[in-house]
DNA sequence: CGATGGCTTGAGAGGCTTCAATGCCGGTGG
DNA sequence: CCACCGGCATTGAAGCCTCTCAAGCCATCG
């Protein structure tokens, strides 16, 4: 309920998609935090280590990494701020892959034990949490097809339409710009190319004036025609699906909002 | 408890990652089913449609779709008989993938309103589902740096690796078979590559002694040495974890086995 | 002002695809 | 009983997309 509360953005994102009474939402932003600044290039969460905390994303960029044969890294997931980074790892302590800051970062860090708390008093909070696992995996899913499935050129302006709609939360007018301060490596390392096919790609991009970058921001002359090169289908973000709720209502029995 | 209760597999499976109460089990062993036969090649979850029950997989192999521009197919996830293929679609109604059969396979349909039932009743088993979704995203990650990080070779290998340590629930002798009866188009699908290339790439493995394949059956005479090619890591697999209970202790009170 | 990190561009190589044709096998119908 | 057919496996040749290696440029920063 306090605008600075790093928690807030949180909330709104998955208030949308799971309805929450007030007393719910207070519970969420009354988690206990530990705020941190993260450099950019820089783990936040080492692989392999056993976890005791999730991270929320405040402010920056963050990427999933894993690591292929040769030292070469993916990235498996990208992530806005507002987005908590590691819930999974409520359920899977184990890091299975790694978290790094792509730009200066700061992230907070929810104690498991608290998570824990408020998903056993609050139930919908449970369900809610859950189906954020279950949209990740969504767009993890998603991101398989992009990699394999299409060339370079439609893989980075999918990239642009899919960063671009989570953070304008599925708002999208004709003509805009919107920050991604990542390299071009870092870019490679999401699309699963090299840093010089990236930067011959993107002039491609460019050339074509689908987008037009500078600096960190891309602006993006006409989102319908970037759609359309792009083959993007933003119903597996999962942004319009009317808030409703599953268990909450036998779970809680009444005094919720229903559909 | 039966032994040819379609749903024991899927319990056992679950049953060395989260520990159940034998309560907990019989509840999930008396699960509504609707068996069902679906021929190869066939759907039995098609794209955008909104589920109201999710799909066991009792006999047979099932993979999980995508779709890519020019319709050309990708496999995201390949699933095993035990396997609870779409659970996710409890939270997320809305099949954002299809899920199809591989070869002629039973599948079992459980309603979400019986899941949301023992759901609730026993949150336990809410949290030993959230963890097989967690599970879930983290095969899928491990499968997008497979296909992007990794050449054909060691791609398939990769493959062949996974699908023999699920088989086995991980228990590996260093010499053995295990029947894997897709057809080298199926494959793929799933490795993002061409049929041809699967071709050649399989020969290639059988040139240097690393597989033996023959009409759906792969012999692997040397274990170590296929894990070694593969860059195999089963951890993200997760089947090591020892049983423990996060959150069942506090939800139901005493009566739980700890760690 | 040198050093560093990121961007840009070129040339050559390689892995994978595409197109095409052949062979094998099991099923089906005359 | 056998000819036919369709799905699958196999192999070849040519081409393309992307990688690798290499060099030069520009901005930022100590």
């Amino acid at each position: 309920v306090h605008a600075q509360n790093p928690l807030a953005p949180f909330l709104q994102k998955i208030h949308r998609r799971s309805l929450l009474t007030g007393e719910e939402k207070e519970a969420i932003l009354g988690l206990p935090v530990r705020i941190e600044q993260v450099s950019a290039h820089t783990d936040f969460v080492r692989l392999g280590s056993s976890l005791d905390h999730s991270c929320l994303i405040v402010h920056g960029l963050a990427g999933r990494f894993g690591q292929g044969p040769d030292g070469n890294r993916q990235i498996t997931a990208l992530h806005l701020p507002g987005d908590m980074a590691d819930l999974h790892s409520l359920l899977s302590p184990l890091a299975t892959s790694a978290m790094q800051a792509l730009t200066t970062t700061t992230i907070v860090r929810i104690p498991h034990v608290a998570l824990r708390e408020i998903v056993v008093r609050y139930p919908a909070i449970a369900e809610c949490f859950w189906r954020e696992c279950v949209i990740d995996a969504a767009v993890l899913s998603e991101w398989v097809i992009n990699i394999c499935r299409r060339n370079a050129g439609v893989r980075l302006a999918h990239l642009y339409c899919e960063t671009a709609y989570r953070y304008r939360l599925g708002s999208m007018a004709e003509q805009f710009a919107f920050e991604l301060p990542v390299t071009q490596h870092q870019l490679a390392d999401m699309l699963g190319l090299t840093a010089v096919h990236v930067n011959r790609t993107m002039r491609a991009l460019v050339a074509r004036g689908l987008v037009h970058v500078t600096r960190g921001t891309v602006e993006i002359p006409s989102w319908r025609r970037l759609v359309d090169f792009a083959d993007f289908d933003p119903a597996y973000l999962h942004f319009e699906v009317a808030p409703r709720v599953a268990m909450g209502v036998v779970m809680n029995g009444a005094g919720r909002v229903q559909l």
